[in-house]
DNA sequence: CTGTTAGCGCTTTCAC
DNA sequence: GTGAAAGCGCTAACAG
């Protein structure tokens, strides 16, 4: 087929090829002798056996954590992380691999490397356990390239791409404060993810000094579910005047909880201040609509995918978030 | 490499190669001896030089839409369709290559066979429209193995998975008669999806003889502001009694008309009964909770990979639906 | 600028 | 069962 074109264009293979690879300098002539050629006999440069001997499958992998039924992260961080990624990936060339971790046997990423699948590689769920960090530990040692998204591990702080988790929930909270909310708590998102922490952290420091050691902390998983499971115990400290707003950990968690004080007779806004984390769809649906943090995900994806391109490396700073203020957390007078 | 695990073996190269594919006997004993030594030497057999030999990438496309930043389809829907994609994809040994469709040029279908990225290909957001139905033709008439989801196109029958729209819609109408509302009206997806008409084709099964004619249709493209738009059309049937119940054709739509008619004064299951379509998050998290039609979409999304793997082939009936009945609908007495 | 010549790492006949 | 040898379709020196 190549030879085909080669002949008709009246020049050598390897000519062919450096007119497909766009590379090397070929006369223009040539060029498009060999072009006609080609879109005669419709012929099409085979890609794989171009990225077999290129060495460079040109794939960028995304590894998605396993999620059973249960969404681990909302759908909505998911779809905007993969339209950044996406979007940089098409920018540059590369083509997007989807891998699942799988739940018992984990295939090493480093397997996805030497069988050259993936000249890079995203890790969506990244979580801080001792397996998970000495993989990745393994991984930056061997020289792969690749990023991960919203979660800190020692000593790899340049394949991190996050968010200002801290700020997000620091905003939140100042706000609660300035609407007159008193004693604001906090549900915090499940460990093993640093933002959980983080979050938590951006709470405490907008706690004036009086109530930094005194506010309550809610434990959820950052599902929808653990939210609501919540509405107990969070009522007991409505009622008690332990608390009277609740900053949660991320979206999912303030509708569950909405939703259970609901049924326990507290309505967000009349009775307490509410706001979430992540400025998802479902914030928008809500009645009230939730107060939330913005942040952009989009950009996150778009970032860790040119780290894990290797055409940029880690911003020195954590992208930026934004507080979007709606019913919730207003304080009806 | 391999050579060296040959050596280390004592065998040849093409039993190394035997071995790792897995396929050819071999015997037991030279068997483990080749594991044993490759094991020692950490060899791995490379993916992309295997692929290239065998002419076959191993990969199954899946084709997005173009979606700017309005989101053409639920994110819910993607997510459980890209959940059954998966699960099928990996019983098959097959790996995921996330292809979207670009705005001006689409770079048709048919090249990602030629350069033999992909061995299959599944498409999301398939229109019935004229210049993609040649494309689409022209791919069958050459062989290409692919399937597409929730569309019906002339002359492919064999590659399209749906569900079973027309009686989705069917069932809700039917669910809302016989809540006692007396005129319901009926809130339609865009044209160009076929699921658009056979949805209202379900929704005209259940209307009795005296109101086949005469129901009301309102005109959305499956987005939540669609609805949200058409809420003052949907306000005067109520007033003018043209309407008392509405039969979305998607979640979003419902979402979107109860939040509009919500500003105008208007509660469902109070005022007015609302059904939606998908059995979506949103459906859940609404005030009141939102009745709806469940399509299991990770079952279309696993069979239409099956397709496109070519390890079955159509099956013959339409993927079952179900009513899920939440408050929206229910007529409150 | 262009042609020649080796491979890339594996699969796959075809003998033995 | 196993080995030898011939590619797969392209890239990448190296000459000229």
């Amino acid at each position: 087929m190549r030879k085909q074109v080669a002949e008709r264009a009246g020049v050598s293979e390897a000519t062919v090829s450096r007119v497909f690879s766009e590379s090397d300098a070929v006369k223009e002539k040539t060029r498009e002798k060999v072009l006609k050629a080609a879109a005669e006999l419709g012929y099409v440069p085979n890609e794989l056996a171009r990225q077999f001997a290129r060495k460079r499958s040109g794939n960028l992998g995304v590894m998605l954590p396993f999620v059973p039924k249960a969404k681990l992260f909302s759908t909505y961080y998911f779809y905007e992380m993969m339209g950044g990624i996406s979007e940089a990936a098409q920018q540059h060339g590369a083509d997007l691999l989807l891998l699942q971790r799988m739940p018992g046997e984990d295939r090493g990423c480093g397997l996805l490397f030497r069988q050259q699948k993936i000249d890079g590689l995203i890790l969506l769920g990244a979580r801080d356990i001792a397996e998970e960090r000495e993989e990745l530990l393994k991984l930056d040692a061997e020289g792969r390239s690749f990023a991960f998204v919203n979660q800190r591990i020692d000593g790899l702080e340049h394949r991190a791409v996050e968010t200002d988790h801290r700020r997000g929930c620091f905003l939140a909270a100042e706000h609660l404060l300035q609407q007159g909310w008193r004693r604001p708590a906090f549900v915090k998102g499940p460990p093993g993810f640093s933002n959980s922490l983080d979050r938590l952290l951006g709470f405490r420091d907008a706690m004036p000094d009086e109530l930094k050691g005194e506010h309550a902390v809610l434990q959820g998983n950052y599902s929808r579910t653990s939210g609501l499971a919540l509405a107990g115990e969070a009522a007991e400290l409505l009622r008690s005047g332990q608390a009277d707003a609740f900053v949660a950990g991320n979206d999912r968690m303030a509708i569950g909880l909405l939703q259970g004080l609901r049924q326990l007779g507290y309505e967000s806004s009349r009775d307490y201040g509410l706001t979430g984390f992540d400025d998802s769809d479902g914030a928008r649906l809500m009645e009230p609509t939730l107060t939330s943090v913005s942040a952009s995900f989009y950009e996150t994806g778009r970032m860790a995918a040119l780290i894990a391109l290797q055409v940029q490396s880690m911003p020195v700073d954590k992208l930026p978030v934004g507080l979007v203020v709606r019913e919730s957390s207003l304080k009806r007078t």
